[in-house]
DNA sequence: AAATCTAGCTTTGTCGGACAAGCCGATAAG
DNA sequence: CTTATCGGCTTGTCCGACAAAGCTAGATTT
């Protein structure tokens, strides 16, 4: 249709984009392996033929994203992006994008399904001793809401861990990040509420171990349920996910 | 327990960090709104006491983060950060992490299924109209296996949005941005595949029309099922999705 | 000779200043 | 009233410099 372009389209990118997209392009296609050396930023300004300031933004950028870190020494490495950085990303965007805890939820029952289901699929023995080595440790701060709320948050995480479906923990992670901490407030909100969730942990776990599907769903199904029913006594499901979360999302960042 | 600190802990981070974090801080808990401008790099450098450069290594972090961006006249603003490019990172984890396409397509399956029943249940008359716009366009292309595989990733973009859940509007994206491009690959190879892509889309947008959620769910795992007969035609579902790929992701990033 | 220490080199984080190009607003010209 | 020109401001880039922290290798001690 369109004649042949007598010319190329003028690529138009600052000089520091220019260098953040080579190296990561390097990454990327594998030629550069995670923990490999990047270089300083000498051999860099050499390589790329433009000023140490303009390197560095360019490395700043790929550090945010995950792709480059600085080892004990400060030196540049390639690197494995951790999913729980980039969920935390996620997380803030989903605060200003301001969406409602029912959003929230909906999503959250689904993943959490989906990775009973992985883990009744496909649980290893070890998967199955780190889950019940939360659980026992639920069982001893059943009464303290703090407490128990970050192991609920982290029995969820070792259940995605024993999905083997690592897209699926990704997928998780983001809605997650925002979803278990009110968990705390709940558990202290309604009596036997501790219990109940330890209660439902258990029937989980067990039901993981017997390779049970339809008992893992149940449970997990109603384990959630009992948020649900728990946060509506304090708020609208249709409030959206305030500010106030940050705290949150910034304490696990690190 | 521990008895009262003396001191505060000190916080040794980079003053281009500390910059980045204020500014995020201040976007994040709402005090500054996305479109309203952060101020000039001068007069943030006034603002912190720290030079130009440190101050733009900062921003360049919070740039690659999508917290700010700059606008026509290259001032900055604070901005709501898109799903899109967000996701485009976290596809590219997900390819350094060399996930199989096993873990894609369960975890693709769980999030469009639940995607149609959002749809089916929320979707507005704009939505429908959207989403027969697109199954109009396919009809058309039906024998090009690139522009089919284009508007197949457009349509279930659009249901994602039908079902009004924008938590799973971004959570389905990663695992898309991977899924999707090999679409091409598997219409162009099997015979009938195009028309076997456009009917389950009709027959998709029926069920939503008809709000009919159990029609809606058949036909999306019957239209992903096909992927998945296609893809073993070619390939085994437990290579991992590789280097190559990264080509479509960054198509797909501007 | 092996272990340790110390001095020097390297690298990073930060600073100050500089300049070209592009955008903006104001002013001058038609 | 529109158009053209002119400064000023801002960004992207460059240069050079320096303190602090890590690393290296030679010098010193046991």
């Amino acid at each position: 249709m369109a004649a042949t372009p007598l010319f190329r389209r003028i690529d138009v990118a600052p000089a520091y984009q220019k260098v953040a997209d080579a190296i990561e392009r390097e990454i990327i296609n594998g030629r550069i392996k995670p923990g490999e050396p990047i270089g300083t930023e000498q051999q860099l300004v050499a390589q790329f033929g433009v000023n140490r300031s303009t390197v560095r933004e360019g490395i700043r950028v790929l550090e945010e994203g995950g792709l480059i870190r600085r080892d004990s020494s400060r030196r540049l490495q390639a690197c494995l992006p951790r999913y729980n950085k980039l969920a935390t990303r996620l997380s803030r965007a989903l605060i200003l994008h301001e969406v409602t805890f029912r959003e929230l939820f909906e999503t959250s029952m689904t993943l959490e399904v989906a990775s009973v289901e992985g883990a009744v699929e496909r649980a290893t023995d070890e998967n199955i001793a780190e889950l019940a080595g939360n659980l026992e440790r639920s069982a001893d701060v059943v009464g303290n809401p703090a407490g128990l709320a970050e192991l609920d948050a982290e029995f969820h995480v070792l259940m995605a861990k024993a999905s083997q479906n690592r897209v699926l923990q990704l997928a998780r992670e983001p809605a997650a990040q925002l979803f278990f901490p009110t968990t705390e407030m709940i558990v202290g909100g309604v009596p036997e509420g501790g219990a109940r969730l330890v209660e439902a942990h258990g029937h989980i776990l067990d039901a993981i171990r017997r390779r049970d599907k339809e008992a893992g769903v149940l449970w997990t199904r109603r384990h959630l349920q009992d948020w649900r029913r728990g946060f509506e006594k304090i708020a609208s499901l249709d409030r959206s996910v305030e500010h106030t979360y940050m705290e949150h999302a910034y304490a696990a960042r690190q």
